[in-house]
DNA sequence: CTAGTCTTTCCAGCAGCTGGAAGGTCAAGC
DNA sequence: GCTTGACCTTCCAGCTGCTGGAAAGACTAG
């Protein structure tokens, strides 16, 4: 197989493909004579874990720590669980920041009139030194 | 103003204060005899500005934009209204994305026992192609 | 034989900084 | 006057996770 058919069937770019055996993430696949990469079906199955791994948000040593993880038929369950708790609780903190971005700028939003006078609450708020300044330290 | 003094008050690194007028994102500040940067109150506020909209998750490129508006006394609230609602929009997606996120790991983490056993769903979520992808193209 | 579509390598760049090296400057203390 | 140490300067490199592009070789169809 080679590197299109490979990716397309991973559902990653072929760019992406190579990245990942360049940076050890995945090993690099066997060479045909001319030094095309050639993958088989063990190969692909990888690429896809990772793939998944990547759409769920787990940073590329994550997915090498996953992937170690994946190959090891005597893991335990609990060391997968850890890691995958670890990053919902990332998500979870993420949400939260997220949310309290989003009331305080829809808060602003709301308040501006968005009309053709000047004044507006968005820039006011925006200057407005806030948390974490000193004006004389 | 030395460079220390007003990132402080600007509530930024030093490093990033350099930064943001060596892309031209602020002003290029004076400079005394000897070379050093010297700030002015009005400086200090326009980097207070971006700090404060680098929090809200503003681009530097928005940013540059906001601050734009930001000096320019003429300009209408409904412009500054519109690059918010914009970035809210954004954060409201980012939002749902991570929500979805959220509650299918939560789901696997569930299913998984976590204990000294190997067979673990959130590895054998992660190897399942799922969507987007052909195994036979 | 040629045209077109693979494939290879390598180099550069995106965002938004951050760290560090090498060297100049300034104020305080002796 | 001299040293120490905290500042300041510039420049270059690296972080994450790719992605684009150039130049050159390989393969396939007609």
């Amino acid at each position: 197989m080679n590197i299109s058919t490979a990716s397309k069937a991973a559902g990653l770019p072929a760019k992406t493909v190579r990245y990942y055996a360049d940076i050890g993430l995945v090993p690099a696949p066997a060479r045909s004579e001319s030094g095309y990469r050639s993958y088989d079906d063990a190969s692909v199955r990888k690429l896809v874990f990772v793939r998944r791994a990547r759409e769920f948000g787990f940073s590329i040593s994550e997915c090498r720590e996953l992937l170690g993880l994946y190959e090891d038929r005597r893991r335990s369950s609990a060391d997968v669980k850890r890691i995958a708790t670890a990053r919902l609780e990332e998500i979870a903190k993420k949400q939260r920041e997220l949310q309290s971005l989003h009331d305080e700028l829809a808060h602003l939003v709301d308040a501006c009139r968005g009309d053709d006078r000047p004044d507006c609450p968005i820039i006011d708020s925006l200057g407005d030194p806030g948390v974490g300044v000193r004006k004389s330290p």
